[in-house]
RNA sequence: CGGGGUGUAGCGCAGUUGGCAGCGCACCGCGUUUGGGACGCGGGGGUCGGCGGUUCAAGUCCGCCCACCCCGACCA
C-alpha cells in the first residue's frame, strides 16, 4: 500500500488526477495503450450512476435493448458527416475466424447507424412512433492521446436512439434529455452543470443541433458530461427510416441521440476532489458510510466491537462498511476512507462508549470542522441519513460557488484572453466560426456551449464586434 | 507522423572502468503496537524490453527492432 502523500492540484493537477485513480483504485492502466480496466470500487461508483440515470430514462418512457459490436463499415459511410467525423478514430475488423472478411466490421464508435438500419425495418408506420429506446454498452474510439475515464479507447456509456413523427418531437425530446442529465448531474452527483447549444463546429459528427451539459473542473478547465442530440433527418434519409403518416403519406423520421459516458466518473473526481483524496457525493459513493473501530487491547476490543457491529446492522439501509482490519491503525484507515472519498465517516472507541456516542467525521469538510458527534441509539440511522443530505447539499454549494467564482463577463477581447487562462468567459458571439477559430489561436479556449436560459439579447461580438443575440461560454476543455 | 525521453522485482529507482543483481516502498511470517499515515526481527520475489554483435566475461559497449511517456500535430 503507498502511504506518501499524493501530490496537491496546485502543484501538478494532472498528477493529482491521474495517481488519485489508481490509488484509490477506482481504475487501472490495461496492457493495451489508452485503455483502462474499471476496477470494482469504479464500477461501484458507474453502477450507482446508471441506476440514477436508468431510473430517469425509464420514467421518461425508454426501454432498454442491446445492439451489435459489430457494425458493416458501409453504414459507416451512408451519412457523410458522420463517416468524416469519425474514420479517423475507427478500430476495424478484418479477418474473423482466420478469414479475411468479405466487408470489414467496424468495432461501434457508437451505434446511430446500426440502430438506424434496425428502425427502418421496424418502423412502418405513425403508429410505431415514437420509438424511445436506449442501450448501455461499451464503444471503441481510437483517440490519440487518452487520460483515464476522460478519453479511453475503449469507453462505458449509454446511448439513447429515438424516432419521432414530427421535427417538434424530436427537438423536445433532445432537450428533455438534456434536462433529464442535468437533473442527474445536479441531484446525484452535485456537479453544477451549464446546458447549453454546442456551436457548429463543436456539434457531433451527423447532428443538426448538439446540446451539452458542461462542467467546471477544479483547474477551471471545462469537462463536456453529457451530450443530446437533434439528428434532424440526416439519419432517416441514409437509412430510409420512413413512415406512412395519417393522411397515406411517406415521411422520413426525426430522430434524436443522446448518451453519457465512465467519463462522468472523471468529472466527479475532478468537480469534487481534494489534495486528501476523492469526495464523493453521498448518493452516488458505493460506501456511504464506514464505521472504524478504535481499541488498544483485548479488553477495549471486546468492548468496542459488539457496539460497533450493532451500528453496523442498524445503518444496514446505507452502503456501509465496517472496517475490521488489524494489521493497519486507525490512523491509517482514516487517510485511506478519505482518499478513497467516503462521505461520512464514523469513529468509535471506548471513549466514545463511555459518553453513549460515536464520532462522525465528513469528508467534504476537513479536519475538526467536519467532525461531531450522534448519540447511541435507535435514531441514529434517521441522523446519518439528515448528516448525508446535508453533506449532498453543501457538496453542490461548494461546487456551484467555485464555479460561479471563476465564470466572468469580458468587457473587450483582451480581457477575455486573460479570463479563459483561469477560468470561463461568457460573452457574446456573433456565430460565426472564424471568430471562435481566432480564440482558439489566440487562448486553446473553445466554444463550450451557448447556454439556454439565456433571453434573446442585443450585444456585439467580443472577438469581432459584430452584432450578436446569443452569449457563449468560451473555457478551455478537457 | 515530427521533436525529446524512458525501459532493471508489483511500484519508484541505483547500478562506478565491462567482473556475484541492489536499495526504498509494497508483499509474507512472528512479536510488540493501535483516538490522524506504528516499529523490530526474519523471509519470498528478476527473461535487466526483444533480437543479434563485440568480449574470457555484457544490465553496462555496438547495431536493429519493440513498447511506453512528454511536447507538437490531430480529436466529442
Amino acid at each position: 500500500m503507498n502511504t506518501d502523500k499524493l501530490p496537491t492540484r496546485s502543484e501538478n493537477y494532472s498528477e493529482w488526477y491521474n495517481q488519485l485513480i489508481l490509488r484509490s483504485e477506482l481504475a487501472d492502466y490495461a496492457p493495451v495503450r489508452g485503455c483502462m480496466v474499471v476496477r470494482p470500487y469504479g464500477w461501484a461508483l458507474w453502477e450507482n450512476i446508471q441506476g440514477a440515470l436508468d431510473k430517469r430514462f425509464k420514467e421518461t418512457g425508454h426501454s432498454n435493448a442491446a445492439f451489435p459490436l459489430f457494425i458493416p463499415m458501409s453504414f459507416l459511410e451512408k451519412e457523410k458527416e458522420h463517416v468524416e467525423g469519425f474514420s479517423p478514430e475507427l478500430a476495424i475488423v478484418t479477418i474473423g475466424g482466420g478469414e479475411k472478411l468479405e466487408e470489414p466490421l467496424v468495432v461501434r464508435p457508437t451505434s446511430e447507424t446500426i440502430i438506424g438500419y434496425m428502425y427502418s425495418k421496424w418502423i412502418k408506420s405513425y403508429r410505431d412512433l415514437p420509438v424511445l429506446i436506449n442501450q448501455w454498452g461499451n464503444v471503441v474510439r481510437w483517440e490519440m492521446r487518452t487520460r483515464l475515464f476522460l478519453r479511453t479507447l475503449e469507453f462505458y456509456w449509454q446511448e439513447g436512439h429515438t424516432a419521432h413523427a414530427t421535427a417538434e418531437e424530436a427537438v423536445d425530446e433532445t432537450v428533455r434529455m438534456l434536462n433529464v442529465y442535468t437533473d442527474f448531474a445536479v441531484n446525484e452527483a452535485a456537479v453544477p452543470v451549464i446546458p447549453g447549444r454546442k456551436s457548429e463546429t463543436e456539434k457531433f459528427a451527423g447532428a443538426s443541433d448538439s446540446y451539452t451539459i458542461e462542467a467546471m473542473m477544479g483547474d477551471t478547465r471545462a469537462l463536456q458530461a453529457g451530450t443530446s442530440h437533434f439528428l434532424g433527418q440526416n439519419f432517416a434519409k441514409a437509412f430510409d427510416i420512413q413512415f406512412l403518416d395519417p393522411g397515406n403519406q411517406l415521411q422520413h423520421c426525426w430522430t434524436t441521440s443522446w448518451g453519457l459516458s465512465t467519463r462522468f466518473i472523471g468529472a466527479i473526481i475532478m468537480t469534487h476532489g481534494d489534495d486528501q483524496g476523492l469526495v464523493l457525493p453521498p448518493r452516488l459513493a458505493p460506501i456511504q458510510v464506514v464505521i472504524v473501530p478504535i481499541f488498544r487491547n483485548d479488553d477495549e476490543q471486546a468492548k468496542v466491537m459488539p457496539v460497533a457491529e450493532a451500528l453496523n446492522r442498524q445503518l444496514s439501509q446505507f452502503r456501509v462498511k465496517l472496517d475490521t482490519r488489524s494489521e493497519v491503525t486507525p490512523g491509517f484507515k482514516f487517510n485511506d476512507w478519505e482518499m478513497r472519498g467516503v462521505p461520512l465517516r464514523i469513529e468509535i472507541g471506548p471513549k466514545d462508549i463511555d459518553n453513549g456516542v460515536v464520532t462522525v467525521a465528513r469528508r467534504h469538510t476537513p479536519g475538526k470542522a467536519g467532525k461531531s458527534t450522534l448519540p447511541l441509539g435507535d435514531e441514529i440511522a434517521a441522523q446519518v441519513q439528515a448528516v448525508l443530505d446535508e453533506i449532498q447539499a453543501a457538496m453542490l454549494e461548494k461546487a456551484r460557488n467555485f464555479r460561479d467564482a471563476h465564470i466572468h463577463e469580458p468587457k473587450d477581447y483582451e480581457e477575455m484572453k486573460q479570463i479563459v487562462q483561469d477560468g470561463w468567459a461568457l460573452a457574446y458571439w456573433c456565430g460565426r466560426t472564424e471568430c471562435e477559430a481566432r480564440v482558439k489561436e489566440d487562448t486553446k479556449a473553445t466554444t463550450r456551449c451557448i447556454p439556454l436560459d439565456q433571453p434573446e439579447g442585443q450585444g456585439e461580438c467580443i472577438v469581432c464586434g459584430q452584432p450578436a443575440k446569443k452569449k457563449v461560454y468560451f473555457a478551455r476543455a478537457y
